[in-house]
DNA sequence: ATGGTGACCTGACCGC
DNA sequence: TGCGGTCAGGTCACCA
């Protein structure tokens, strides 16, 4: 699924059709996600969407009374579709705006979530111990550096790691650690930090291009006018193993790094 | 604490 | 054409 990138580019596509809008109903068809979706849920309908707003991989619909947690899964999209339209395989939740749009979510694998937090100060307990957001000024080489000190974990099992910043999943770990030429194996406590400001710059760069390019659809990703995401096609080494590097031409290799496939050059990244 | 594994679920693809 | 195996953008619960 949606990675960083997606999930804003969701949120950046739902939040002009949404933001000000009353909820008129939430019509859940398949209540079986990755958790049960809570019957408070619907405490959402008649109140007035204040923001939409993303933390890590959450997308954050708030009302005076509560916000509602969104997460993609694996295979999850939002799409904006008028009301009345038939539902389709998948389409499992429809949130019914004033407006006489619709925000429909679709999730094949059904490994997303449609949480609730009511509004009594507290955050949600999906949200406690995440890490610092990628593209803020809180995620930086030195905080890497540190964080990574004393670490034997592969430095992309340590990137992936939530606690540690959010947001970056398979697709963009493989890729910024190519364009800052680390193996993916080495231990995150061997990163030096120079190599920590490259990591740190290249991965900024890597996230910042993909929402510009509306994310990467590999096969359900949809933005939230119904079109895929352009950035598969300036994918580096992601899902091209055996073909050659795009800097030296040496064949990409993959292995399996915490049971994710993982795509490097073995020449370039050291 | 930390690291490794299985689990959740559906669909696409590959080889026989 | 059908069947079984493998793999897929994420994350949590459990084990040693």
């Amino acid at each position: 699924m949606p990675e960083l990138p997606e999930v804003e580019v969701s949120r950046m596509g739902i939040k002009p059709h949404a933001k000000g809008q009353t909820v008129t109903k939430i019509e859940v068809r398949q209540p079986k996600l990755r958790w049960l979706v809570p019957e408070e849920l619907h405490d959402m309908e008649g109140q007035v969407i204040r923001g939409v707003k993303r933390r890590a991989k959450y997308l954050i619909l708030e009302t005076d009374v509560g916000y509602a947690l969104v997460h993609l899964g694996m295979s999850g999209s939002l799409r904006v579709i008028p009301e009345g339209s038939p539902p389709a395989k998948h389409d499992h939740v429809d949130l019914h705006l004033s407006s006489g749009e619709m925000i429909r979510y679709n999730d094949p694998r059904r490994f997303g979530a449609w949480l609730w937090q009511p509004n009594d100060g507290l955050d949600h307990p999906v949200l406690g111990k995440l890490g610092p957001e990628p593209l803020t000024d809180d995620f930086t080489a030195e905080y890497l550096f540190e964080r990574s000190r004393n670490k034997r974990t592969p430095i992309k099992q340590f990137i992936m790691d939530n606690a540690v910043v959010v947001g970056v999943g398979n697709i963009y770990a493989n890729e910024s650690l190519f364009m800052s030429r680390i193996h993916p194996k080495r231990q995150a406590g061997q990163l030096s930090l120079e190599d920590a400001h490259r990591f740190v710059a290249d991965i900024k760069s890597v996230l910042a291009t993909a929402i510009e390019q509306g994310g990467t659809t590999l096969k359900d990703f949809k933005q939230a006018d119904g079109k895929p995401g352009y950035f598969a096609q300036e994918l580096q080494v992601y899902g091209n193993q055996g073909k050659p590097c795009p800097a030296c031409g040496t064949e990409l290799e993959s292995v399996k790094i915490g049971q994710r496939n993982t795509v490097f050059c073995p020449d370039c990244q050291i």
